[in-house]
Formats: C-alpha cells, sequence, structure tokens
DNA sequence: GTGTGTGAAGTGGTTCACAGCG
DNA sequence: CGCTGTGAACCACTTCACACAC
C-alpha cells in the first residue's frame, strides 16, 4: 500500500472495476483474471495489474483476484469515511434525470435538497426530496451540512449558484453540468462534466475517419 | 495546417475555444490572447498557442488572435462538411434532457428521431421529433439515413438497442449515456460518457483532501 | 503452467523558453 | 516591445517483459 498519489485516470477506472465486480459476484463468479476484466472494460491486462498493485498485493498468482474480497478491496478504497450529503441546484430534465439515476443510488452519499427558481416546484418534494428556493441556498446547505452541490441550471444562471453555494460556507465540492468554465475558491473542489463535448469529439472524429 | 493525428484533449479544448470566441464576439471583443483565454477557460496560455498552431498561423506575433476570425478557424476544423442525423434511444429524462439541451443546437447537426418502447411515447412527438418504436428502428435509421444515435437507455437494455441500432448499417458513431461497455464492430465509432464517475471522482479527491 | 506484481521502457501530452515577426 | 509559434525538456500515464508465487 503505498502512499503516492492516485492519478485520476486510474480512480476512473477504479469505478469502473467496483461496478464490473460487483456484476460478477451477482452473477455467482468467484475468481477473475486481469485479462478477463480487461477484455470486458476494453483495457489492457497489464493496466489492470498496475492499478489494482497500487493497494497492495491482493490478487493471488496463478490464479487470479477473488471477486468478492476484491470488490469488498475497491470499496473501501473508493468509499468515504462517512455519507456525503449532496445538494442539487436546478431542477430541470437533467436534475430530474440525475435524481433517478440507477447509478446515483449508493450508499456513498444522499441526496438532501433541491434548489430551483420556479415558484411551482419550490416547498414541494421531487421524487421524495424537498426543494427550496435558490436564495435559501446558504441557509438550507448550512442546515443540512450538505458538502457537495451538483448544478444542473441553465448556463447563464451557473456562476451566480455557484456563488451562493460556496457562500454557504460548508460546501467543499461541486459537481457542475454547465458548460460554462466556473470560478470558485481553492478551498472548493471543482469539477466539471460537459456532455455535448463528448458529441462534438465523436462527430470530429467520424469526419476524419470518412475520407 | 499538419495533418498530424489531432489529440483527443487538444479537441476537447478547441470545442471550448470556440464556444469561449462565440461568447466574446457576441460582446464586441475584437482581438484576444493566448494568455486571456487560458485564464478564462482555466489553461495554460503556452497550452492555447501549441493547440491553436496545429491549424497554422492564425495568430498575430505582438497582437493576439482576432476573435472573429479565430472562431470561423476553428468552427471549420469541427464542423462537419456535412450535417449530421442524429437519432437518439431512450427518451427518459435524460434523454429529454439532451433534446432541450442548449449547446445540443446546433448546426452541425439535426435529431432527426426518437426510438423508446413506451407505447404511450410511440407515435408521437416529442419537442417536435417523432417517436418510433425501438423494434422499427434498424427501418427508421435507414430510411432517414441517420449515423450517429445517442444511447440513454437505461443500463440493462443498452447492449440490446446498441446491436439493434448497428444492424442498421447506417450507423457510423455512437454516443453512449449508459455507465456500462458496449460491444459494437470496428466500424461503428463508440464514445460513452458516464455521468456518475465524476462524481466518483469528487468525492474520492475529497475524502483525500480532507485529512 | 498460470497469472500476478513491478521495475524499466515507451508513448503521449503539457509546459518551458526563446527565436522571430508585427 | 509584445505576443505568437515551436522545438526541446519535462512529466504522466501506459505497456512491456519477466521474476516470482501459487
Amino acid at each position: 500500500m503505498k502512499d503516492t498519489k492516485i492519478a485520476e485516470p486510474t480512480v476512473e477506472r477504479l469505478v469502473q472495476y467496483h461496478r464490473l465486480l460487483e456484476q460478477l459476484a451477482a452473477e455467482g463468479q468467484k475468481v477473475v483474471s486481469s485479462r478477463e476484466m480487461g477484455e470486458m472494460l476494453s483495457f489492457k491486462a497489464s493496466q489492470v495489474r498496475k492499478d489494482l498493485s497500487y493497494f497492495g498485493e491482493i490478487g493471488k498468482r496463478g490464479v487470479g483476484y477473488h471477486v468478492d474480497r476484491l470488490f469488498k478491496h475497491i470499496g473501501g478504497i473508493l468509499a468515504s469515511p462517512r455519507l456525503w450529503s449532496i445538494g442539487l441546484a436546478g431542477v430541470g430534465k437533467l436534475g430530474e434525470a440525475l435524481l433517478g439515476y440507477q447509478a446515483f443510488r449508493n450508499e456513498k452519499f444522499q441526496i438532501k435538497a433541491l434548489f430551483d427558481v420556479d415558484p411551482s416546484k419550490i416547498g414541494t418534494h421531487i421524487q421524495g426530496t424537498p426543494c427550496y428556493s435558490i436564495e435559501d441556498a446558504p441557509r438550507v446547505l448550512r442546515e443540512e451540512g450538505i458538502d457537495v452541490v451538483i448544478i444542473t441550471v441553465p448556463t447563464g444562471a451557473a456562476q451566480s449558484v455557484a456563488d451562493r453555494v460556496v457562500s454557504a460556507g460548508t460546501v467543499k465540492g461541486i459537481l457542475n453540468f454547465s458548460p460554462v468554465t466556473l470560478s470558485v475558491p481553492d478551498s472548493v473542489l471543482l469539477y466539471s462534466v460537459d456532455i455535448s463535448i463528448e458529441l462534438e469529439k465523436l462527430l470530429f472524429y467520424l469526419k476524419h475517419r470518412e475520407r
């Protein structure tokens, strides 16, 4: 178990190994090799082994990895010591999609509060979660002890929402789905997912494949 | 203009430059430097210059880049020689979110057909686009000459939908939003966006920041 | 023999630093 | 003098290749 900083691409793959192992365990598979995992996720076997080796010797030489054991092991690496409290700002289609998203059903975190500007949503529960005015975000975020906020508001509103969220003082991370570069203080960890960029990349490489 | 393969991260940034320039042009800014662009998008100025240099000398030394000219220039690199026809399979919340997505309003492509299994959706128009049974996908894809399909169906259905889409024979690219690894023939270009992985990464690095 | 763990080599992308042009 | 364009240096991630454990 080294204390080296783990690279982002590695973390990304760890999440995928974890999911795959969950599935394999459900199917009753007991043991899996790096080659098998690699084939199923389209990675090289050596990549899989290197990723897993960062956390100590967990496989058995000549045999492979014990599915259940490896699942728990990676779970321990990814899992947080505690349950994260999450808020979601912008209950449009994308926000609701995330709320109902399978892979978001997770023991690691819980969506505690929603925020929107639409009066017909404020004060109601959506998919079981209470929705507040975005004006009240700083107060609610503090009261609920929310440490991560997902932003799914329209582009133009994203920065002002981010500012308000940061002003609560409790928020440690923001996951932004708007196609803008947000500016937040260094104390807040910011990740962005730009849904449309992947489509543009796909089209770009398709174009360049064509001739 | 070199014919070197352009790296994926570069394409990703080009899309962002393009968007930024559109905005700057709208605000009436005439000239922009690599340093300014870098600051606005959180890239190093040298990165911006290197990216732009792949396509010939487009800036003016001592001055910067002419906003409008650079916008058109990048547009020409990213733009397709033709309008792509796009299909979308799975008109759930995520699918609808994409349909209504600002950044998806684009002259490069057009969403021509939707596919779903829900009888209450099949035969109707959703946000102006006709919805067909997923059973009919191969026929409709051929008739409409659709070359790219976006998959936003639940995880369990993703592979079978992909297979059906590929069987149409017209589809050259698939953009997958399900958190599974799809297998498609080499002739089809596959990109995947995994919305939940970014959240897991954020939480992972938050955890490791905490102590 | 089989499959892991890992140093070493390789590849790909980013950043530097400075020459060169406006 | 300012800011671009770009080879060279640097850094990060991936892949190889093989010793070693089962």
